[in-house]
DNA sequence: TCATAAAATGAACCTGGTTCATAATTTGTA
DNA sequence: TACAAATTATGAACCAGGTTCATTTTATGA
């Protein structure tokens, strides 16, 4: 029966249209200012065809975080499926992470609100399990590069699990993300191109780890021309700046 | 004339219990669940005082991120007047930081929640150049750390500002902050320790970045030496589980 | 002791999250 | 196609919390 299926559809697809619209709407305003009604009369719906879909702000905010969770893990993915030696695809992760924000600018402060107890506890069980149903194929991919590297002879665990040595880099990345987005702190202080900066550290990061084959950091010819590989045959599609 | 003085700093003790209330509060019940209401009432004054001291809520939040760095600035300055080898200096400022939060676990949240434009916008421009001011030190301070050890030969700079280099510890330490306090988030890779972790990965770093001397990271004995060296030597008084 | 200024107060106003009785629409059946 | 039942959409109404400001209280100084 048809039918059926297309009303799932497009219950779907407001989802994702009242979703994407609060995502604008957080961009332009900011997380304070988001209001249930905007949304809803951004997208000529009533506020309670909006509270059909979400049992409450909070219940959205977690269903956007875990959307755009969705699409960072397609980026990932591509990553994974490079052809390229293991420390190659490990740093392609974080330029995967550069494309992401870029798209999705407010994703951590709102995942970092998102799942504050708080937050958390007020959206529903269903929304929680499929949030947390979505983060798992990310850790589970990251860790299965480390492995294959760590298999490869390119690192060695030193007695870590894949997910604790990886940990390293994506507290690079996630750091300089907040740093970015955190009006003033880094102007303050006059750096030029943090999210440059961001890929040279992982590589010095990488390097402190042991992992196989050492990449000068200083070296920013060849630093360039590994960002512009990864531009070229991974996120050719993508615009960049 | 004493009474104006004694005026000055009544008023000035009593920014510092709202401040401190919020603080609490915000632990308690979350940054959604804060009210200046509730503020005022625990400290037995009426919401029109609370407003005499802070012009909004926004602009409370921007105070208590200042005051809170405050007290994160004094950790550091311990560090940096702590006589020991360059590199012992710069691994001590995450250990401060993690003391740091064991005291105020929600200001990393608050602070990249406060620096959103939105919020930032909010407060008072002199809450705002008192935010600013607040936070030069600790920059100046860091960077002195580094450019000590690169005229000691500690460290080479590469073409790198002293702050631009320090900012790769201070991502990982930040991105730690973050995932720590990211409900569910590291219980799901089943991690243990994520602060232990960070302390390893710091050093990791700076031996990419080729701070001498080398230390070894997966050395546990070692690294237990030196966080106990520190707590011993710079935060005797401070308590720690 | 009293007039004036400064500070504190909290009721009242306004915005925004949430609910729910009502209206509109869809579905299934004759 | 017509109609009843079920499902879905609607937005006015309710409530909570940020903010204001007329009024009251307290402090100051002659």
């Amino acid at each position: 029966m048809g039918t059926r299926e297309r009303k799932q559809r497009e219950v779907a697809e407001r989802e994702q249209l009242f979703l994407d619209t609060a995502r604008e709407l957080i961009r332009e305003d900011g997380l304070l200012n988001l209001a249930m009604a905007r949304i809803a009369r951004q997208c000529d719906y009533a506020v309670g065809t909006l509270y059909q879909h979400f049992a409450s702000k909070e219940d959205l905010l977690i269903a956007l975080a875990t959307l755009n969770e969705q699409y960072r893990l397609e980026l990932f993915q591509r990553v994974e499926h490079w052809q390229a030696p293991s420390r190659d695809r490990m740093f392609g992760l974080p330029v995967a992470d550069m494309i992401f924000v870029r798209k999705y600018p407010e994703h951590f402060r709102l995942a970092q609100f998102a799942y504050t107890e708080v937050v958390w506890g007020a959206a529903s069980e269903t929304r929680r399990k499929q949030a947390l149903a979505g983060s798992r194929p990310l850790g589970e991919l990251v860790a299965r590069i480390v492995n294959d590297a760590a298999a490869n002879g390119d690192v060695d665990l030193k007695g870590l699990q894949a997910n604790e040595l990886a940990l390293a880099p994506w507290t690079v990345t996630l750091g300089t993300h907040n740093l970015v987005h955190a009006e003033g702190v880094l102007e303050q202080y006059n750096m030029r191109d943090p999210y440059r900066l961001m890929l040279r550290h992982v590589q010095s990061m990488l390097n402190g780890l042991g992992w196989k084959p050492y990449f000068d950091p200083s070296d920013d010819t060849a630093l360039d021309r590994k960002i512009k590989q990864l531009c070229d045959e991974v996120f050719h599609d993508l615009e960049h700046d």
